[in-house]
DNA sequence: ATCGTTGATCGTAGATGAACGATGCGGGGC
DNA sequence: GCCCCGCATCGTTCATCTACGATCAACGAT
């Protein structure tokens, strides 16, 4: 075995592996872009919590963040999400 | 919020999101029908571990396994793998 | 310089996942 | 009947997820 795309595959759809991720990915795709407290106040969860769902989902490459001012702006990484669409629709 | 496909999407993402069941799921799809041993034979885990993957993916409906005697033979559920495609092309 | 806002991080608690060995159970073969 | 094979399940251990409040760091505004 040994699969050097299993375990690519695994670790995209892991991110991805939780209702209120989907949803951040979801409210992204749509959106183009939106600041932390925006995904926070439509979400029913904490705000550290939300933070904590963003990191994973920065980790796993799907999206990005970025610094401006006191604000953090995130944004969907369309060339991830591509390869996770790709490695879906190729099973 | 409370998306109603949020949570089935996440079921499903989560039902192959570890290595060994990407690779179960993959195996199946090209074999179109495969017994547990074999299964277990292909990947490096004790056939317990095995075991637990495929009622784990058994429970998402993405395979399903009919006893044939005093074997297992597991097969890809087509309907619910297209399902999972679907909902990923469609973010 | 201080303060308020924004978001990340820490620490913690409870729940769940992953892996294994051992055991249980049903079906065939001797 | 008895035993072996194939698979599921049980029980356990260790690690990780999820969620939260509290705290910390960076920045803008006053």
């Amino acid at each position: 075995m040994a699969d050097p795309t299993a375990e690519e595959f695994a670790n995209l759809a892991w991110a991805i592996a939780h209702p209120a991720r989907v949803q951040i990915v979801r409210l992204l795709i749509g959106r183009e872009a939106c600041v932390c407290g925006e995904i926070v106040a439509c979400l029913p969860l904490a705000q550290s919590t939300v933070s904590q769902h963003l990191k994973i989902l920065k980790e796993s490459g799907l999206i990005q963040g970025e610094v401006n001012g006191p604000k953090v702006c995130y944004c969907i990484n369309r060339v991830q999400l591509e390869r996770l669409k790709a490695l879906v629709t190729g099973l």
